[in-house]
DNA sequence: CACTAAACCTGGGAGC
DNA sequence: TGCTCCCAGGTTTAGT
């Protein structure tokens, strides 16, 4: 589920609530939610720690603690991160709680792909699924000459290329698509195929497309909440995604939906050169 | 190296 | 109503 802008949507609205708060308590009730090294249990890794940060990586949560350990968490599909002033019966599919000084932190996933991911001090450089990301797209090292290196001579079509988390971290299938087709590009394109003026539009498109999202508080298809249990709303301004079929919003004329690289992915034919 | 399929899970919706 | 099949916001690993 989540994408860059719901799991920065869930890091805005969890922060104000967890920061500074110590963590009283720890129940597993899935344990294989919370991976932490051997040997280490998960009352010793988080009892009596408090939370110093809250930081965002692409699509992981990173909640530092007061001793440079950090819990590093990627939703997959389904995972959700809701805090609750008061205590709460877990819900069907909620697999760890922590209980805070106040109030408490619910970790649900309907399908169990999102994992919790303790590290201890000083091991969070070495931590190969942060390390091999590429730069955020909304940061400052994402910049235009980048995109063109990356993309230069790659045959792979330009929507797997947008997918591909060490190229540009934070995008996923929803997002790609709706930057395709404000770029005006087709999803099936050679990447390193594309005009320098295209890679400037899409490049932008990546960009505006991210910050709508978090402006519209990410989107809610089916599961994703932010950590106050509230729905995005930015799937009422999707124009592709999840309309296959269904007229485009500026031509009128079928939206068309294939796979690339295992997903879907639907594009206007007309909009999109 | 590059691309594809399978694996990890559960549940909603379509079709019969 | 109920059964089967297909699909889903992601990533890693194994295979070609």
């Amino acid at each position: 589920m989540p994408e860059l802008p719901e799991v920065e949507t869930i890091r805005r609205t969890l922060a104000p609530h967890i920061l500074g708060q110590t963590i009283k308590k720890i129940q597993l009730l899935w344990p294989g939610a919370f991976v932490l090294p051997a040997g280490v249990t998960p009352a010793a890794a988080l009892r009596r720690r408090s939370v110093a940060s809250l930081d965002r990586r692409g699509k992981y949560l990173l909640l530092g603690l007061d001793n440079g350990a950090t819990v590093v968490t990627h939703f997959r599909m389904t995972g959700s991160l809701i805090y609750y002033p008061q205590p709460a019966p877990p819900a069907r599919h909620t697999h760890v709680i922590i209980h805070l000084a106040a109030g408490q932190l619910h970790y649900a996933d309907q399908r169990k792909f999102g994992r919790l991911q303790f590290v201890p001090p000083g091991e969070l450089g070495a931590l190969a699924c942060l390390n091999k990301l590429g730069p955020e797209p909304l940061g400052e090292s994402f910049w235009l000459e980048y995109f063109a290196i990356r993309l230069n001579g790659k045959k792979t079509p330009v929507k797997a290329a947008l997918l591909d988390q060490t190229i540009i971290c934070g995008l996923g299938n929803i997002y790609a698509d709706e930057a395709l087709f404000q770029a005006g590009i087709l999803p099936f394109r050679e990447s390193g195929g594309l005009k320098f003026s295209e890679l400037f539009l899409l490049y932008d498109a990546v960009r505006l497309t991210l910050r709508q999202g978090i402006e519209a508080g990410g989107t809610t298809f089916r599961d994703y909440r932010d950590a106050d249990g509230q729905s995005g709303s930015f799937q009422n301004r999707l124009r592709v995604y999840g309309r296959g079929g269904q007229p485009c919003l500026v031509c009128g004329r079928p939206l068309q939906k294939i796979k690339i690289g295992g997903r879907a992915s639907v594009y206007c034919p007309d909009c999109q050169h």
